[in-house]
DNA sequence: AGAAAAATACCCTAATCAGGGTATTGTATC
DNA sequence: GATACAATACCCTGATTAGGGTATTTTTCT
C-alpha cells in the first residue's frame, strides 16, 4: 500500500522541473531546493540553452526554468525556440538584474512567469505552483510590468506638437503612401504634401520618412 | 487610551476610497462593504465621472475604484485625466465584463489594477489593501494580462518567414538607416542590401520602405 | 555528396525623396 | 491692426529608392 501511495506522488501529482542555468553554484543550489520538495521532480539541469534542447528530446517537464542571460542563444531566445515546440511548458525566468525591459521581453517570448534569482527557497517552490495555477509572478513584479506598459503606450511630447493637418499626413506616411498619392487624397498639391512632411521632419527630429515613420508608429502604438 | 487608540485608527492609518458606479444598487452596496470596514473610509460615492471630478475638488483618496463602462465620459477616459491631476491616486478599475481589451486600456490609461464586480466583499477589501502594497491584480487577471501581450507583440507569419538576415536589415530600416549605411554597418555591399530588401518587400507584400517600417514595428512592436 | 536556402554582388532606369529656398492666404489671438 | 501660426504652393538639385534583371558563393539540411 505504501508502495502504491509513493508511486502515485511521483508519477500523477508530481511537478517536473528542468532548469537551464550556466553559472554551477546557482543551478545545483537550485535543483538541491527542487529535489527537497517531495513533490517536485527536477528531471534536468543545464547550462546552456543548447543543452536544453538535447534534453528536451528526452523528458519534457511541467515547469522550466531559465536563466535570462545565458552565453550563446540569450534565455529570451531559447524561450521563443522552446514555446514553439512545447507550448505547454510553463516557463519561468530567472534573473539577478530586474530589468524591465527584459521582463517584458521574456514574456512576449512566452515566459508565463518570473522570480529574482536571490528569491528564497520557499519563494522559489511558490513561483513554480503558482505559475500552474495562474499566478505567474510576484505582486511586486505585476506592479512594474503595468508601469513598463504604461510608458511604452505613452505618446511623446514630440507628437504632440504637430499641427492637425501634420498629423494627418504623418498617419498616411505609416499606412506607406507617397507624397504624390497623399496629395491626391487629400486634395492638395504634392508639393504642399512635401513642405508639410519637411515640416514634420524638424518636428520630429528626423531626417527620414523611415525614422518618422517608426518614431510614430512606436510613441503610439495600437 | 481607547480613545487615542481610536483616534489613531481612524486617522493615520485609515484607507481613504471613493467609487464611481452609475448603477445605484453597486455602487450602495461597495460603499455599504467599505463603511463595514474599520480602517477603511469611503470618503464619496458618484454615479459619473462629471460628478467625480466634483467631489474630487473637495477630497482627494488614497483609492477610487472606478466603473469601466460609465454613461457619458468612460471609465477609461476618466482615468486618464484623474491621473493627469492627481498621480498619487490608486486607481481600481471594477467592472463585470472581463474584456481583455478594456484591461489593456485601462492600465495605459493609469489604472494600477483592475477588480471584477462580482468579487466577494472579501476581495474587494484584499484589492484595495493590496493595490497599496504593489498587488495592482488578482492573480488570474495577471495571467490574461500576460497572454494580452503576448499577442499583442506577437508578429505575424509574415515576419516570421524572413531570413535571418533580412530581419536583421529590417530592423535597420526601422532605425531609420539608408541603404549605404546599413551596408556600411554589415560590412557588406549596399547593392547586397538592397537585393535584401527587394525580397522583404516582396516576402511582406508591400511596395516601399514606409510600409514595410510600419508593418515590422505594429507586428512586432519594439 | 547533393539539393535547397540564404547571402552575397552587380547592372539598369524611372520614380521618389530630402533639404534648401520663397511666397500667399486665411484664421486666430491679443 | 499687428503678430503668429497653419495651410497652401512652387523652384531647384543631388541623393536615394523601387523594381526589373542575372549570377556566384556559403550555409544548412538531408
Amino acid at each position: 500500500m505504501s508502495i502504491s501511495l509513493e508511486k502515485n506522488r511521483s508519477t500523477v501529482n508530481t511537478i517536473s522541473v528542468m532548469i537551464v542555468e550556466d553559472d554551477k553554484r546557482t543551478r545545483e543550489m537550485h535543483v538541491a531546493t527542487l529535489n527537497g520538495v517531495e513533490d517536485v521532480d527536477c528531471v534536468g539541469a543545464y547550462e546552456s540553452a543548447e543543452d536544453a534542447f538535447k534534453g528536451l528530446a528526452k523528458d519534457i517537464p511541467t515547469v522550466l526554468l531559465m536563466d535570462i542571460g545565458l552565453p550563446g542563444m540569450s534565455g529570451i531566445e531559447a524561450v521563443r525556440k522552446i514555446k514553439e515546440e512545447y507550448p505547454t511548458i510553463e516557463i519561468l525566468m530567472l534573473t539577478v538584474y530586474d530589468d524591465d525591459e527584459k521582463i517584458f521581453n521574456s514574456i512576449c517570448a512566452g515566459a508565463s512567469g518570473y522570480i529574482l534569482k536571490n528569491a528564497k527557497k520557499d519563494e522559489l517552490i511558490e513561483s513554480i505552483r503558482g505559475i500552474l495555477h495562474g499566478a505567474p509572478m510576484s505582486p511586486l513584479i505585476a506592479r512594474r510590468l503595468l508601469n513598463l506598459i504604461r510608458e511604452k503606450t505613452t505618446p511623446q511630447e514630440e507628437l504632440l506638437t504637430l499641427s492637425p493637418r501634420e498629423r494627418k499626413i504623418l498617419e498616411l506616411l505609416v499606412e506607406g503612401l507617397s507624397e504624390k498619392k497623399i496629395g491626391e487624397k487629400l486634395f492638395i498639391s504634392p508639393l504642399t504634401v512635401h513642405t508639410h512632411i519637411k515640416n514634420i521632419y524638424a518636428k520630429l527630429h528626423v531626417h527620414s520618412r523611415a525614422a518618422a515613420i517608426s518614431k510614430a508608429v512606436k510613441n503610439k502604438l495600437l
